[in-house]
DNA sequence: ATAGTGCTTTACGTTTACGTCAACGTCAAG
DNA sequence: CTTGACGTTGACGTAAACGTAAAGCACTAT
């Protein structure tokens, strides 16, 4: 039976890239690049629901097209320290460059699907054509 | 005065990656791997209408995180010969393959910005207890 | 005639995002 | 106690998507 069984809040690597379908490589090249640091018990890799949490937005950022690094900048926001008014200033700003950027992806989902939905309508009349002759 | 501005119909490699925002070397990569293909005049490349169209759609592509060989196979899907109903069928099938992966992108995307302005609701909320301590 | 501007090909360089060994540590089971 | 099963750290390899010279052709402007 393994550790995480007992505990029921902790992973080792296999697990998480198994959860996720993703290699452990991919893991391990995600925690070289600072986006995930999971706790270590000696050697070994501990990862926690925040690690999980962490994985998601990352694979999540991946779909959308972000670069690795720019996923970095965006999830750190989210931890980042808010105690002083410059600093709230600050993120308050990052999230507005964010969404404007995420919108502008939301318009070219909108249209790809629009798109392919006219492309599809003119499909079936071909094949409506073809089955009236 | 350009050739362009006489027919009104054609562009150089530099208009089109100007008016594109991208390089020159770009537009020639995406030849390269057959995204698109310019006449031939001699040896200067001319681009009409639908070259600006195919480069449109690359470029949304790109800002989807397509690769570029998935986005050729796309784009070649709109400009396939749909003749014998096994062909249309074909498409069809391709046409649904693509809606699901944009729909989960269009999810992906939603909840991106749907957690970004809970994030900046808790900012602003901080930034409130800042102002009335 | 020559210089400049813009286009061309060829080809090697670079960055990102991992894949793929190699070589070794560790812990439970036989 | 050794044999797996799983973990670890390098370190090199690779595919995608261009960047960046280098070197040459074509037209035009002085």
């Amino acid at each position: 039976m393994h550790r995480s069984s007992r505990t029921g809040e902790t992973w080792t690597i296999a697990q998480v890239a198994g959860a996720f379908d993703v290699t452990h490589r991919t893991v391990r090249h995600y925690e070289d690049l600072g986006l995930i640091s999971p706790e270590r018990r000696g050697t070994q890799r501990v990862y926690h629901r925040r690690d999980r949490t962490r994985l998601g937005l990352i694979l999540r950022g991946k779909r959308l097209g972000f670069p690795l690094e720019e996923i970095r900048t965006i999830i750190d926001l989210f931890d980042a320290p808010r105690g002083r008014r410059t600093q709230l200033e600050y993120v308050l700003d990052q999230i507005d460059e964010r969404r404007a950027d995420l919108e502008q992806r939301l318009r070219d989902v909108q249209d790809a699907i629009a798109e392919l939905g006219e492309f599809e309508r003119r499909c079936r009349d071909d094949l409506g054509r073809l089955d009236h002759v």
